[in-house]
DNA sequence: CGCCAGGTTGATTTCGCTCAAGCAATGTGG
DNA sequence: CCACATTGCTTGAGCGAAATCAACCTGGCG
């Protein structure tokens, strides 16, 4: 338990163990150094705001503990989680890079420990390190295709799929195995939310949840849910629809 | 009508008026020498494919004059357009700068002149030249933004407003002024295209133009449509929907 | 205790998908 | 030159998914 204290998340870059999980990898020692100087460090609440729409790009964050939502706002003025960053990810990047007021908004989830890099730093390091730049640019592009994919599925899908595809997202992040073996899930976001990100209203939501549970596929309580199904579950998903 | 003949596009890139509409602008003048050459040039034909799906990326195209349809491969293997590029427009340069197989096609709309730049040279340009990675960083960036507007949209609007958009963002490089000064458009597409960019069936799309017809918002013949009521279309999609 | 936010359920309607048929323009082969 | 297929588009009828409007829980909190 007793971790040394240079190798916790969110204490110093240098000894940071999650650098090497993210953009910052490339970085040299004398670079991390760089890092390190500018780097500040805040607790932030469940609910709290990390940034918000409008302000001017000051830096980039890193999540050095918790989870993160990023939110975009529709044209009612709602804010529609788009994608949740955890642990070792960098986020932020976006509205620097383009020298920008931010046009998303991020919100701590729970309880999060998270870094802030200051804008003037991170552009000294892209100018020195062109594989930083290259980092980015993966990640981008990355986003992109994903952004791509979704805009295809969900022309085809139904909200019952959209929204066993965001379950098997979360799985990977809030999953854990009960001790029978099976898979459950603790939700990190609202009902709302949860239908908003598929596009969809919460009494819908709130009815293909009821169909799962009568199928047997899933087991809702709160924000905990149960898959018993997994493979089926799996399987329902990849069945491609059939296009004229 | 007799120009020089190093100003037109397709012919010389030290001269190329295009240059500077794209992110080449950047380049110096040694550059642009590098950059010409390597630089092909190709003819195509209406319908021609300029790349396909799971060829390597072998280098950046440029349009000179022309469209160009890039197009994805949906769940059921149907190729639809993500987007049209026109006059100036570099494409291409995704599979490149991540070094994977193309995962989109790209096909001449009508008879265009497409130059071709090799992989090598734009590597080069990248690592010589900073402000070109910024270039084609901003764009992608921009790319993302309009990816994730889209996918806010499509979750709340109707396909009658979604093919009101389509129309209003082929105006910009199909619109023609009519004698009356009413605006008609010169549709780059099929009807079977329009239908698949919005996410629906043709025959969905057949009745949406119908109705459009019947509110006079719109007279369709062939692959003209003719928009005598602009600024109440333009109302029409900037309503906002009314979220709970 | 009343109030409120978050969630569920019910009744109704609207929209768009599906399967079909029909039609015009174009191409093809005998 | 005609019979026939093909392609692009339109139209019709039926149906299912989801939006809408509404009532109604439920737990937390002043």
């Amino acid at each position: 338990m007793a971790e040394q204290h240079g190798q916790v998340p969110g204490v110093c870059c240098i000894t940071c163990p999650l650098r090497q999980h993210n953009e910052w990898c490339v970085l040299t020692e004398a670079e991390t150094r760089l890092l390190e100087g500018s780097r500040k460090s805040w607790e932030f609440a469940a609910g709290d705001a990390v940034f918000s729409v409008g302000e001017p790009s000051l830096g980039v964050y890193c999540v050095a503990s918790g989870v993160v939502a990023i939110r975009k706002i529709d044209t009612a003025g709602h804010a529609i989680p788009t994608r949740l960053v955890y642990h070792s990810d960098i986020f932020g990047y976006r509205g620097l890079l383009l020298d920008v007021n931010r046009r998303y908004s991020a919100q701590a989830l729970c309880p999060s420990r998270i870094c802030f890099v200051d804008k003037s730093v991170v552009k000294t390091l892209l100018e020195r390190n062109p594989a930083l730049g290259q980092q980015f640019l993966h990640r981008i592009v990355a986003d992109l295709e994903d952004a791509h994919d979704q805009l295809m599925r969900n022309a085809t899908q139904s909200n019952r799929s959209k929204f066993l595809r965001l379950l098997l997202m979360f799985l990977s992040h809030h999953g854990r195995t009960a001790k029978d073996g099976s898979q459950y899930i603790a939700l990190p976001l609202s009902r709302r939310d949860l239908a908003s990100m598929i596009g969809t209203r919460q009494e819908t939501l709130s009815r293909i949840i009821g169909r799962l549970e009568e199928d047997g596929l899933a087991r809702f309580s709160g924000r905990t849910v149960h898959l018993p199904r997994l493979d089926s579950l799996l399987r329902e998903i990849q069945r491609p629809s059939q296009f004229a």
